[in-house]
DNA sequence: ACCTAAGGCGCG
DNA sequence: AAAGCGCGCCTTAGGT
């Protein structure tokens, strides 16, 4: 301890929070020099271990570890209890008096309770990476040593972030200046705009946007910013202002876009960040063709998934420059200049971004051709996806609307019967109570928040319906949510397995059930109706940097796109129930197909692949069924008396063995799922049945295993990488779990590469042909598309041999060695009982129509 | 009137 | 010896 700020500011008998009754050492203040500069504040006093680490990664971006104050937010360690909100609080003077004594002009906060103690705001996740300015200091928070410790895969950011905090310590400036911008406020600079426009060879280009989807009432482009290099090989960054209040444009904004039209349209280079959000706002506003050659993000999520993709952490940490952006609620309230300023720099760092991402996909050439023949063209597909949207049946939605709730209603009704009387108010005097008509429970749960009123009824999993099942219907409580904070114990469960096994005891669970089966129709079909556009499509965005292993993720658009308060539009399509109820509300308009292409069993023939299974590739280079085969081999069931059940049971199996599952959750998942009991023995012996069946699988897990350890990360066939530094983790679990992944990924990446590459094969092969159809998008293993029913027959064959066929040899040097199949399915609905199969609509060997 | 975390469940 | 993987959305609880 710095002796001369212990002196001023400790108090050795401070009982003012709960943590000095277990402390060793009361009030524990800051250690370092007295003048220095910086201040470094953790959550507690350090410990020896932290400190090392610290002083490491400080040294690691040209910190003097020696000459930073070092103290913490709480200045009582304990191991036996965990600092509250209110001890943080509580203890933050002792901080703030130690920041006036010491006088910093920098400080950082490690993790959130630092945070806490220093600014009084929480969310680190939020807050890190920024600068927060102070009288007389600027605070820059970030992750704390400790998550670091339990959790390296987070280890570059916080390097990411220390750097930051270093470049702006010693006002270390960036090697990228700030542009010059030319705000185009007149119809002449406009025009002059255009011709700089024409044959400029690159354009990075960004724009701001009002309005939760780019076709609700109201929406517009407030401003589009650009930063180009013209014919001459200039540089030059422009904003124009467009549909804000206070641009010149503002009431011919779309005439403006007009006029730049054609020659934005015709750059051969056209780069963005998240460019497909720009890209189809753009569309939507007249520029019908606008291009995108190279998005940042995507690139980015290439070279490392971990690392924080957003524009401004890639800025920050690749140009060293100062966070940018304005924080504002509404951006038509928003000066305009300030609204340009910060649009125009955007363009300009994802161009610096763009051109050091360029350059380390040229390093790594595999990387290079996955961006290019599939990321960006897939992107670009889906830009016409997203756009388009998937047309609903309107009529039916309503229909089964109408239906489903009244179902809720009915199982309501049926619960009537078990209903307890609510107390009436304090001081009521009730006739029926009296004579004893009432039982009232007087037990009803009160709200915790409501100031001790009665809760409203409410049969979703609350705390009454918790009450009304646990306490007044006496049911046994079977399992329970993980402990709370505090240490009580965690919620009853409420899930659907508890319910099933509840109903042996009462008619009620069973009731129950029902009503949430509906009551789930209910909410897919209210968000539905809620996006149901004008021409009676719905739209949904597609992430292609959403997920760590390169699959797509699907459903509404980040709010962080938007400024101030957004309700963004949009539904995920990958999560529509298989119920045709559901999912037969979806299928193509008028004149039109819907049609799904699966890949058959597509993971397993990639395990199979990767693992070199013999007797998997076996049986499919035979034509067989994996899962058919497994029902009969291990869950002993004669192979021709397997039934659809046994199927889906066998299925659970493969994919839960095959992935790395114990036999203790394959007890749990098969009672759970399929109320099938296996005791101890027989699962272990289940899945040691399972193995030997399939010999070269484990053989494969431990190759994983030591590659990953090696190697820190894993590649998929075509060289996707997934990076696992938490394989370096001193917790076990955590390492176990990188294990894992490192099996699961690169399977998991190659079959939805090969989606991703079909669907944007067969979206060029359309447009060659001259097929009217649309891809409408991807479920993983599946496309959709809708197609004109005049198209049908010629697009039928070529999805089915384009999927099957994939130039994965030709554009990766990638030999598959075993049959991959597609099922087609064709109807007017998705999912529909009348659906069509393919066979029925398209006779393969003949090449005619045979029906439909 | 907001925000976050956790539980639960839809999909592959 | 023990260990499925990958997502997004809705609801409630509990907090400011």
């Amino acid at each position: 301890m710095n002796r001369k700020v212990a002196m001023a500011v400790r108090d050795e008998s401070c009982s003012d929070c709960k943590m000095c009754q277990y402390a060793s050492v009361i009030c524990q203040t800051g250690n370092g020099p007295d003048n220095a500069t910086i201040m470094v504040v953790g959550k507690v006093p350090n410990s020896d271990k932290y400190q090392e680490l610290v002083d490491e990664a400080l040294g690691e971006v040209g910190i003097d570890s020696s000459l930073c104050f070092y103290t913490a937010a709480i200045k009582c360690r304990s191991w036996e209890t965990e600092p509250g909100k209110t001890d943080v609080k509580t203890c933050a003077k002792y901080l703030h008096a130690e920041i006036e004594l010491i006088k910093p002009k920098w400080i950082l906060a490690f993790g959130n309770e630092a945070l806490q103690a220093l600014t009084g705001n929480s969310g680190i996740m939020k807050y890190r990476g920024r600068v927060i300015e102070r009288e007389g200091y600027s605070i820059i928070p970030t992750l704390s040593p400790a998550s670091i410790q339990r959790n390296p895969g987070q280890r570059q950011g916080w390097l990411a972030d220390l750097r930051f905090f270093a470049a702006q310590v010693y006002d270390r400036t960036s090697t990228v200046s700030k542009p010059k911008v030319a705000v185009i406020d007149t119809a002449d600079q406009l025009k002059r705009l255009n011709q700089r426009l024409k044959g400029a060879k690159l354009l990075s280009y960004d724009i701001e946007t009002f309005g939760d989807a780019e076709y609700v009432q109201g929406a517009r482009i407030v401003s589009l910013a650009g930063t180009l290099i013209d014919k001459d090989d200039r540089l030059f960054t422009f904003a124009l202002p467009l549909g804000h209040p206070g641009s010149p444009f503002r009431t011919s904004w779309r005439k403006a876009l007009k006029v730049i039209q054609k020659n934005m349209e015709a750059i051969p280079k056209l780069i963005a960040h998240n460019g497909k959000f720009d890209a189809r706002w753009l569309r939507y506003h007249g520029m019908s063709n606008i291009g995108l050659t190279f998005d940042t993000m995507l690139a980015a999520h290439l070279l490392d998934e971990n690392r924080q993709k957003g524009l401004k952490p890639q800025g920050t940490s690749r140009l060293g420059v100062e966070p940018w952006g304005i924080d504002t609620k509404n951006l038509l309230l928003t000066p305009i200049n300030e609204v340009l300023k910060y649009n125009a720099l955007d363009t300009y760092y994802t161009y610096h971004i763009y051109l050091q991402m360029r350059q380390e996909l040229i390093d790594q050439p595999k990387l290079l051709r996955i961006f290019q023949n599939i990321t960006m063209p897939s992107c670009r597909v889906l830009i016409k996806s997203e756009a388009d949207g998937v047309w609903v049946d309107r009529e039916r939605l309503a229909t089964n609307t109408k239906i489903a709730f009244e179902m809720v209603a009915e199982q309501e009704r049926k619960l009537d019967k078990w209903m307890p009387v609510p107390p009436h108010p304090d001081n009521h005097h009730c006739i029926l109570c009296k004579s004893g008509e009432h039982i009232v429970a007087e037990d009803w749960p009160r709200m915790a928040k409501g100031r001790g009123k009665h809760a409203d009824i409410n049969f979703n999993p609350s705390t009454w319906s918790r009450w009304w099942l646990f306490d007044h219907l006496q049911l046994p409580v079977l399992e329970r949510g993980k402990d709370k904070e505090d240490g009580s114990d965690g919620l009853p469960s409420m899930k659907e397995a508890v319910m099933m096994e509840l109903k042996q005891f009462h008619e009620v669970p069973a009731v129950m059930l029902e009503r949430t089966r509906w009551k789930m129709m209910c909410q897919y079909f209210t968000s539905y109706a809620d996006n149901l556009d004008d021409r009676d499509h719905i739209h949904t965005t597609f992430k292609l940097a959403g997920t760590v292993t390169g699959r797509l993720s699907s459903g509404k658009e980040d709010e962080e796109k938007f400024s101030g308060r957004v309700d963004p539009k949009g539904v995920n399509i990958q999560q529509v129930p298989r119920d045709p109820f559901v999912r037969g509300l979806f299928g193509a308009p008028e004149d039109y197909w819907f049609v799904e292409a699966d890949f058959s069993q597509i993971e397993l023939r990639v395990v199979a692949f990767i693992a070199r299974e013999r007797r998997m590739m076996h049986l499919y280079q035979t034509g067989q069924d994996i899962h058919l085969a497994t029902a009969s081999s291990v869950l002993g069931v004669p192979s021709n008396s397997v039934t659809k059940d046994d199927r889906k049971k066998a299925k659970a199996v493969n994919f839960g063995f095959v992935y790395g599952m114990g036999w203790n959750k394959f007890i749990l998942t098969a009672f759970e799922k399929y109320e099938m009991v296996f005791t101890e023995q027989e699962a272990r012996a289940v899945r040691k049945a399972y193995f030997e069946q399939f010999p070269d699988l484990l053989p494969w897990h431990a190759r994983q295993r030591r590659l990953v350890h090696r190697y820190k990360r894993v590649q998929s066939p075509i060289g996707r990488i997934r990076r696992l530094p938490d394989i370096d983790s001193p917790d076990k679990a955590v390492r176990g779990e990188a294990e894992r992944q490192a099996i699961n990924s690169p399977i998991q990446s190659f079959a939805s590469d090969m989606t991703q590459l079909s669907m944007v094969m067969i979206d060029k092969k359309f447009r060659e042909m001259g097929i009217d159809g649309n891809v409408i998008g991807t479920v993983h293993d599946a496309s959709l598309f809708q197609i004109k029913k005049k198209d049908v027959a010629q697009a039928l064959p070529l999805i089915k041999n384009t999927m099957e066929n994939l130039p994965l040899d030709r554009l990766f040097g990638v030999q598959i060695d075993l049959p991959i199949v597609v099922d087609i399915k064709v109807g007017k609905h998705w999912g529909d009982a009348t659906e069509l199969s393919a066979d029925q609509v398209y006779d393969w060997d003949e090449g005619i129509l045979t029906n439909g």
